[in-house]
DNA sequence: TCATTAAATTGTT
DNA sequence: AACAATTTAATGA
């Protein structure tokens, strides 16, 4: 199992740290582990941390009013989020739920805070961080109107396999077909229907535990 | 190494 | 939602 401090030091945006900004950076943040269903922060709450994937499997998610859910984004292992939220100085928009038993880490205000203002390569992780949620968001707003599910889940699984997002997920995913329902919004039967499907045109393979990605662009495009 | 069992995941209705 | 079939992981002979 990776600790955390391995953890952060493997991460995109640590590659451009100084092995001392970096042991600080390790000293302080922490980590926590949730429990599948659990949250690792919630819609209205104060936001006093940048949130890591250490390992699992993250849901963002908003309810609406009338008590709609819907799924932002899955943040799988090695991925951070949170950065918007931490920038803006406003509470939490969204809820993080595990769909995993997870362990995530928590960076202090404090400590991402003095990354801004004192590293332009961390700066430069952001940016592109912030464009490739952007390019995600883009996407899901284009494809709205698209609700055939088999749709969701391949753009679902694109959108997990953004390399540049998620350096650490190879084209095997491993997610069982109740997560990719979770974070579709289909139901895992429907789930298991739409990865046949997406089988049967060559773009991935399923297997016991997960699938292997194949045509990562047609799978982003499919669809549309 | 092999057999047994429990747990997780998948396939189907 | 429920059920059966399949795969994996863990256990002990």
């Amino acid at each position: 199992m990776t600790t955390l401090a391995e953890a952060l030091r493997s991460a995109i945006w640590a590659q451009v740290l100084a092995p001392e900004e970096l042991a600080r950076v390790q000293s302080e943040t922490i980590e926590r582990e949730i429990p599948a269903g659990g949250y690792a922060c919630r819609e209205g709450e104060p936001v006093n941390h940048w949130i890591g994937v250490i390992e699992g499997l993250v849901k963002l998610s908003v309810v609406s009013a009338e008590g709609k859910a819907a799924t932002l984004a899955g943040v799988p292992t090695g991925g951070w989020f949170g950065e918007g939220s931490l920038l803006r100085t406003e509470p939490r928009r969204y809820d993080a739920v595990a769909l995993r038993d997870s362990r995530i880490a928590f960076m202090p205000r404090a400590t991402f805070t003095r990354l801004l203002d004192t590293n332009i390569g961390f700066n430069r992780f952001l940016l592109n961080q912030l464009n490739e949620r952007l390019g995600q968001f883009i996407g899901m707003v284009a494809h709205e109107r698209l609700l055939d599910p088999d749709a969701r889940v391949a753009r679902s699984l694109a959108d997990l396999f953004n390399t540049f997002l998620y350096p650490g997920v190879t084209e095997k995913l491993t997610i069982s077909q109740e997560e990719i329902g979770y974070l579709s919004g289909v139901s895992r039967q429907r789930v298991n229907q739409a990865l046949r499907a997406l089988e049967d045109a060559g773009l991935l393979r399923t297997e016991y535990g997960g699938v292997t990605v194949l045509d990562p662009a047609a799978l982003r495009s499919y669809g549309a």
